[in-house]
DNA sequence: CGCCTTTGACCTGCGC
DNA sequence: GCGCAGGTCAAAGGCG
């Protein structure tokens, strides 16, 4: 699967004609439905007003035509991006080969278009990413060693710590400045059990600082040491992000800067502004769905929370 | 006292 | 062979 995962299919659904519904246009309808009367009765400025109205009906018409057109156009583009998943598992030869040309063209091209897939990228989309390691010598651990790549969006204050909370316990064993990139890399094991051979690498973004990017390397050995804790009945001190990164091959962004009881214009500015209108909100939940059942890594996510509240209720069942 | 982080030294691969 | 850059080691120090 990590062969051909460096299709980068995510797309920015967070343009703007989407946002013109509320941000835009109800204030100005708001505005324009709003009590005239301190302007008196005259025909001028109802004539005005009702060209204005019109005006605004004629754009509400256009922005739904284009929300419409757009929901469409995501529509065909999901489709299309399913087709060529199942394709490209269906052939694997024919990814590989597609693999190692891009990764030959990108070779040269690293040094100006790493980082490409910081912010919205959900999709299969590991190679955007893989500036070290297309560089390394393709040494079979190295094949076989699954790699991911997940972004933790932090508090944009927080510039310095590279700690990342997802969950397992990590020990440092390393740090470096690398050279295209001014923030240091921190060099991370899995220390919860001695013989995991899970890697980490955390890295600030170059583009947005308060984003880290994590690469996994490897598979965990052992289950998510909070759901130990679960299963043993401790007080978990584990923070996780809500979810289980490792070894998924694929690029997954998550903000670490929601926290439950802050509601600062800061918070504000970073939550994701969604269009309200019940067509767009139905499609991206509908979305959402499809793309969580038919994303095997969910699949086994959830099966591995479900084992969890298993352990958690047999506690003297062992793993 | 044990665990963890820091940090300089060392190792290794790669390009010239 | 040499230099560079990324990755790893391990001693030293901090902290609970």
């Amino acid at each position: 699967m990590d062969s051909f995962s460096w299709v980068d299919t995510s797309l920015d659904l967070n343009s703007n004609p989407l946002r013109l519904n509320d941000e835009v246009l109800a204030p100005a309808k708001k505005e324009l439905q709003g009590d005239f009367s301190g302007f008196g009765n005259k025909d001028s400025v109802k004539q005005e007003t009702g060209a204005l109205v019109a005006e605004l009906n004629r754009v509400s018409a256009e922005n739904k035509k284009l929300t419409e057109t757009l929901t469409a156009l995501c529509e065909s583009y999901n489709a299309l991006r399913n087709q060529l998943m199942d394709y490209m598992s269906k052939n694997p030869e024919i990814s590989k080969e597609l693999f190692d040309s891009s990764s030959k063209k990108r070779k040269s091209e690293s040094s100006n278009n790493n980082n490409n897939n910081v912010a919205l990228t959900m999709g299969n989309s590991e190679s955007s990413s893989t500036d070290e390691e297309s560089c390394k010598k393709p040494r079979e651990e190295h094949i076989k060693a699954k790699i991911s790549r997940v972004h933790y969006r932090t508090e944009p204050s927080d510039t310095t710590s590279l700690v990342v909370k997802d969950g397992y316990q990590w020990r440092k064993y390393g740090q470096k400045v690398t050279r295209d990139n001014p923030s240091p890399r921190a060099y991370f094991k899995c220390s919860f059990a001695p013989s995991c051979p899970v890697k980490k690498k955390v890295q600030r973004s170059v583009e947005d600082q308060s984003v880290l990017v994590a690469t996994y390397e490897g598979e965990h050995n052992h289950p998510l040491p909070c759901q130990m804790d679960a299963a043993s009945g401790s007080t978990s001190r584990c923070v996780t992000a809500g979810s289980v990164p490792c070894s998924t091959g694929q690029t997954i962004t998550l903000d670490l800067t929601r926290s439950n009881n802050k509601s600062s214009n800061e918070d504000k500015a970073l939550k994701p502004r969604i269009d309200t209108s019940p067509e767009v909100r139905n499609f991206l939940v509908e979305q959402m769905a499809s793309s969580l059942t038919k994303d095997p890594n969910f699949t086994t996510a959830l099966a591995a929370a479900i084992s969890g509240k298993i352990f958690q209720h047999n506690p003297r069942e062992k793993w």
